[in-house]
DNA sequence: ACAATTGTGAAAAATTTATCACAAGTGAAC
DNA sequence: GTTCACTTGTGATAAATTTTTCACAATTGT
């Protein structure tokens, strides 16, 4: 053999640490397609990642190689050695573990979840809650219970920053009753319930339905019997091999719901953001970009 | 797409009965390691086939390329195409809706997500990581950012049921130089960092880091600083068709470790979490099964 | 303000590709 | 056995492209 066992990805990751920004850059745009963007020509590579010719050229050889020609040389080698390795099962995600490892039976239920999850769910209604949930003449309450308030709380952070009028509330906290005082009809209450369903959240979801709110549902496959008080259920499918339940797949209805309801008044947002970026610029909570 | 559907592939052994001895003695050549050989240069590939280089040149024309460049780019562009969906492809996720509806590019890209993670993930470093957090003789201490806390806080709660002697502490909050009066060596940190990266939280690793701590980071692909102090990091693809990221695959993770660290203590595990479903029935706060 | 990093533009060096003319080889037909 | 049409390799060369390197300016973080 001509070189270690390392393949050219380890070797790259390995040595991250050593690089400076636009080398770090550099790497990850060949890790993003690997290997293909790294057996085209270099200059190619270099707009690829949006660096100049020279760091590339520099990087190569901080990697070890004489110059591009060997490193790309030794990307073909490895890539004549995989596909000679009989290994070449690509039904595990992480490909350096067996099958059974923790990470590929997650993964592989997770997957799952998320293609039956989708497969169910009706687009149409999508819409039509996203349009609800954007429209900033509506006050929006978003409800969570013991797990899921966390869902509940990321889904807040973000629509503050799109919309303003929102308020999240804890369904175990004793202190929603007050909110509910403020409730109106038209009003939209996004709920989150999944097993074991909550006695606060459904008494709660049957205060703000009395009130001529609009209820959008997050649920599992089981459905909380907030359901039925509901304008809008999304049920997601939950089951790990673990003890306990899967978020992920909710996680993602929430996010793509942001990205649509972003999408509906995306001007304002904007607007917003940058706000909000200037407000953390002048704080100094975040590093500038390295 | 411009091009056809077929791979280079298909269409070699489509002309083979069209080509000359010397010229099937090429194609099957490079088909013998495909596409690896075919990316290198033209002599290597001619010298590796023995045949001679005019040979190439005409063959690579016959089968309709301007130049051998040209050939090599499709070759390149069939590799990262392959690379890209090996699951996908297939089906839409929302079936009922266009594949440019929000539910479906957004799925696509957290799929994405998931499998350039996972691809990356060190299982070994990963078990390592569900050691130490699985060790009840240190204390734990989970830490969020801003948006983070919230990933943080949900692991927070499962981990609350699986050991005791464990803290969540938000960076973003003022009160955390407190938690770390009593941190020690051995401790160990779970920290989530996104970008933007926190001060805040890179301040309170380097202080977890200088009292002898272990740090478990859970970052993005451009990783926080935190990284250089810590044992192991994890990082996520978090890239979607949003003006934010995606917090889903690092979901995958948190959830992964909690399944794995469940395992580790099975017995102690079940045990809390029966005391915990009696305290649960006592205090009537969820629904009898129905 | 300083040191390190990075991009720019350019030019030189090296490699690779494309072609050419021609000789050698092959096999089928007569 | 000879001819003929066709294929292939050789060696050389021109053209094109790619790689490498340079000095210097701009940028960035400290």
């Amino acid at each position: 053999m001509s070189g270690d066992m390392l393949t050219i990805s380890d070797r790259i990751q390995q040595k991250l640490d050593d690089l400076t920004r636009a080398e770090r850059q550099l790497a990850l745009s060949i890790l993003e397609n690997y290997p293909a963007s790294g057996l085209g020509p270099l200059t190619a590579l270099a707009k690829d990642a949006d660096v100049s010719v020279p760091t590339v050229a520099r990087m190569v050889q901080k990697l070890g190689y004489k110059g591009y020609p060997e490193f790309q040389a030794e990307l073909r080698e490895e890539l004549r050695a995989k596909a000679k390795d009989p290994i070449a099962k690509h039904d595990t995600w992480a490909e350096a573990a067996p099958s059974e490892h923790m990470l590929n039976r997650f993964t592989d239920a997770v997957i799952g979840n998320i293609r039956h999850t989708l497969g169910q769910i009706d687009p149409a209604a999508f819409d039509a809650a996203c349009g609800l949930v954007g429209d900033p003449a509506r006050h929006l309450y978003i409800v969570g219970g013991r797990i899921t308030h966390t869902l509940a709380e990321y889904l807040f952070l973000h629509m503050q920053v799109i919309r303003p009028n929102l308020t999240h509330v804890q369904s175990t906290s004793n202190s929603w009753p007050h909110y509910l005082l403020n409730a109106k009809k038209g009003d939209v209450f996004i709920i989150f319930d999944v097993r074991r369903y909550e006695n606060n959240t459904l008494k709660l979801a049957e205060m703000a339905h009395a009130r001529g709110a609009e209820i959008i549902l997050f649920t599992d496959q089981w459905r909380s019997p907030v359901h039925q008080l509901a304008t809008h259920s999304f049920s997601s499918r939950i089951v790990v091999p673990s003890a306990w339940d899967s978020a992920a797949t909710t996680m993602l209805l929430v996010e793509t719901m942001i990205g649509s309801v972003q999408n509906l008044h995306w001007d304002e947002t904007k607007a917003r953001m940058e706000e909000l970026e200037d407000m953390f610029d002048q704080t100094r909570l975040f590093r500038k970009f390295t």
